[in-house]
DNA sequence: TTGAAAATATGATGATCATCATATAAATGA
DNA sequence: TCATTTATATGATGATCATCATATTTTCAA
């Protein structure tokens, strides 16, 4: 990019300024389209939650499409982090249990911000730009990689099937949990699955 | 409403002409936004939709919200005869069986106007405006009490956590499999929580 | 310190939207 | 048939939106 330093690759990661710039609005993005979808939040509100007017978007993001697809795929990066975190540094079993009862705790149903962007987002991913409906699906896939790997070691029979259906349950569950108006009913969604889940894994 | 006749009732359910535009409105508003989500179509396009013009919208309905709220309630009366004849008119097994076939179907997968609204809305249901919010609570109420009834009747160990968790996986599944960009993926997911759910149930 | 380049701000454009005021057309009772 | 109500259409209003053109500020090397 620079001029003056033609073939220098940034060793050092070199955040620029630009660069940091960009990454502020890309994760007020992401905050912002988990409480509100892709469409819920204005390119202009946007900037001003960034500090930024709406004129300097266009020199960060060429669209906002492509704005939606990097946020899509910052929340997944996130979300990895997490979940690999869970799920490797630890002994198997430990580590299902933990990450059930993070995906499905009442913490975590109050604050889409955080936790998992599947919830959310699912329903209206077939409406999303085929860009970001493409990052959305590779985080799905990593997703049910990682839980079929940890199947596999607690010795679970057909574990890529087993991760399927209960990352269906896991984000059926907080998506219907958010939904509801009463949090005492939203909250047995949790419990029941939270329940459920580790019952049918062999580790209630 | 009418000066003319004070207290009669409609008895034999005298549609007016008005009665049934109101229904056709409301019709075109279920299937839209089952495919394109509650903020999906407009007004105009859709009173072009029902055959009619823009301006005659707010002789039918009091406002946007208003109409987002009914259409909800619309979608799950269907969806609630569909789930009645699935759950009532047949032995208990059977009945439970069909239903998880039939809703966790490629054909439903692939018209998104027909099924269950649940996937499509539970992830932005807390973004609705509060009655609209109210009936799809309400709908999902009746979904748990009907799969709870019918696990009942299987002699299933805690009929309300076990129907709460699989309503979740149902939801879960659906959304998922619609997210897919690559269709034998999504199918694969149907697959697994069609196979998983009936065989946690006893049923495979 | 200065001047070019990079980053951000200001302001405008055309599109879409919900909503409303008012005009026309259709239905209905007399 | 006519008059009145009811239903629908036309057209406007103000708001919001993505996008772009251009101006201003900031950064940083010389």
């Amino acid at each position: 990019m620079s001029k003056m330093s033609p073939d220098k690759a940034p060793i050092h990661k070199a955040t620029t300024h630009k660069e940091r710039t960009h990454a502020r609005i890309l994760d007020e993005a992401a905050a912002a389209m988990r409480l509100d979808g892709p469409d819920g939040i204005s390119v202009a509100a946007l900037m001003k939650r960034a500090g930024l007017t709406h004129g300097g978007f266009y020199a960060h993001f060429p669209s906002r499409d492509a704005l939606v697809t990097e946020a899509i795929d910052r929340m997944f990066q996130d979300s990895r982090r997490i979940l690999d975190d869970r799920l490797t540094q630890r002994e198997a079993a430990d580590g299902v249990v933990g990450l059930i009862d993070w995906y499905l705790s009442e913490a975590i149903r109050s604050a889409p911000d955080q936790g998992c962007p599947l919830p959310s987002l699912s329903g209206g991913a077939a409406r999303m730009p085929e860009a970001a409906r493409g990052r959305f699906n590779q985080g799905v896939a990593y997703f049910q990689r990682a839980l079929a790997t940890a199947f596999d070691a607690l010795g679970l029979p057909e574990p890529e099937t087993t991760a399927r259906s209960v990352l269906a349950e896991l984000v059926g569950a907080m998506a219907l949990a958010r939904a509801a108006s009463d949090e005492a009913a939203g909250n047995e969604i949790l419990r029941s699955s939270r329940q459920l889940l580790k019952t049918r894994l062999g580790l209630a």
